[in-house]
DNA sequence: AAGTGGTCTAGACCACAAA
DNA sequence: TTGTGGTCTAGACCACTTG
């Protein structure tokens, strides 16, 4: 007989026992990898493949010198894809539909949002607005500052939209993201076909390459929509 | 000499410049990792430490005999942490509070949540009712149903709330996670000292270990709350 | 100074999916 | 059947931290 061969995964599943079981209790210090690997009779390399995938689940804090410990809270995460608006709508079963309500060339930054994507005073930039529709109803507004350095002048949004041209077109390498209810003014009811005062999901984001900013876009999304994801 | 050593990660920051720069343009199969490691001058494993990465990242698409693609829509994600809400408040510089309005040992579970948790009609679970404050000011209203057979029914949630009690001592293992916008109710203005019709932000979080239901908890935020994220 | 995790190597075998 | 990624090994050196 050669080996039964001990999968990663293997170790990364008695570990999480040992921690989930208190075997190991948070803060604790345990073992170090060579011990380990000699105990589940593999390489130190595959325990720490192991290891590693726990420490970025947010089961185990890890130092070199200092050795391993189990995190006194477990962080548990939960991700939001940056989707494509149509994709997102599709999914739910409905027919997607769109429509650009305005398109400006170069249109004043308000402040606040200079101050997000560090911009100069005055500084103009591509604003679109847009409604995503499922079937005949209002999904989702689509508010965007643009910058025009980034995009070509010619480059229209009346068929695609702009959250789906970016996706496709423009890598990003950092940005941020916001979460907030607001409730529907006169102008977001009538775009969006709901009462007055309605509560309202808002997305706010703003996106950079490097330090140059992208985009900023706000998403605001008809009453009742929820986003759902899994915890990992 | 010997070698300059080439580290995964600069051979996922060249794979990374080569797909933004659309030298490998999206949807076309890359060379595969023989051939990568030999241009590198890098042993295989290093070569597929870097392309798991950026796969993972959502970069690239990998399959057996299939090859490597870059991804057509390379998805980004935002991550948020399922937090302790004192946490939360306190990163935010102000001074916790905490109050419990009611913990009722055996409640019957309303048919909505009876669904998301797979339990059988007439099944009752405790139920809690508690307001975190930041400084004087209502923050978040938790509103949880709490499996009794996972929890000491002695086990009190007057100061250490249920949130924080349930993260550091039962572990979980998959969950559910939305996210919407409600108005104020009557109940819920008062709770949290806002204006009725104001729009607050609403996640509504179910967790498991295994199969077995561990609790349900609707976190309802005051007005003007925003949950805010990095993308990665 | 010394201990621990982080990484690289060269080679091997396996599992999956396409041809 | 065959090509590609997925993983394991044994050994080595390095980098960061703590004592």
């Amino acid at each position: 007989m050669s080996k039964p061969a001990v999968s990663w995964q293997s170790v990364r599943a008695d570990a999480l026992r040992r921690i989930q079981c208190r075997d190991w209790p948070p803060g604790a210090l345990i073992p170090h990898e060579a011990d380990l690997a000699r105990e589940f009779g593999c390489a130190r390399t595959t325990v720490n493949r192991a290891l590693r995938d726990l420490a970025e689940a947010g089961y185990l804090e890890r130092k070199r010198k200092g050795g391993t410990r189990v995190a006194l809270t477990p962080v548990r995460k939960a991700t939001f894809e940056i989707a494509i608006i149509r994709h997102d709508i599709e999914a739910r079963g409905h027919v997607y539909g769109y429509k650009l309500l305005s398109d400006q060339p170069a249109a004043l930054v308000p402040a606040p949002l200079r101050g997000a994507l560090s911009l100069p005073p005055l500084a103009q930039m591509r604003y679109i607005c847009a409604v995503h529709l499922a079937g005949d109803v209002p999904f989702c507004l689509e508010s965007r500052w643009l910058n025009p350095a980034l995009v070509d002048a010619d480059q229209r949004f009346d068929t695609l939209s702009a959250n789906e041209w970016l996706v496709r077109n423009l890598p990003l390498s950092r940005g941020a993201f916001a979460l907030s209810a607001i409730a529907a003014d006169a102008g977001l009811a009538a775009q969006l076909g709901c009462a007055q005062g309605a509560a309202l999901l808002r997305v706010e984001r703003t996106t950079f390459q490097d330090s140059q900013p992208i985009t900023a876009v706000t998403l605001t999304y008809g009453p009742g929509f929820q986003m759902q994801t899994d915890i990992a």
